[in-house]
DNA sequence: GGGCTGACGTGGC
DNA sequence: CGCCACGCCAGCC
């Protein structure tokens, strides 16, 4: 299901963010930005960081998720370790190099 | 209604 | 590659 409310909130997109990032494979990683773009809503990529964090991590893959230059999300410390520990190797800056493991549709 | 905040994005330097 | 200014927009006083 995509777009079945008019208009964007954190409470009409939760659940198709919490779907799309359910289902980012392991080793892989998604942006904000596109996440938003995929839920049909462009320019709400803070909308969709304001969801991530009062995510549940337990079984939610929310470090697969990493802003459009590849950083981290502040406040969220195990999110290198949970990269690390799938095969996703940081650059000596601590960013993820999309280039290598951004998630294609 | 008004002003500030922020797990963002893009372009410029 | 890093830093910065701007534009963006829902949420929260």
């Amino acid at each position: 299901m995509v777009n079945a409310a008019a208009q964007p909130s954190e409470a009409t997109l939760r659940a198709e963010v919490y779907d799309i990032v359910r289902q980012i494979p392991c080793g892989r990683v998604l942006t904000y930005g596109r996440i938003a773009a995929l839920c049909g809503w462009p320019n709400h990529a803070r909308l969709v960081g304001r969801i991530m964090r009062g995510a549940p991590d337990a079984d939610l893959p929310c470090h697969r998720v990493v802003n459009a230059s590849g950083r981290l999300a502040p406040h969220y410390l195990e999110q290198t370790s949970l990269l690390e520990s799938e095969g996703v190797h940081l650059t000596p800056s601590g960013k993820v190099p999309l280039k290598e493991y951004l998630w294609n549709l």
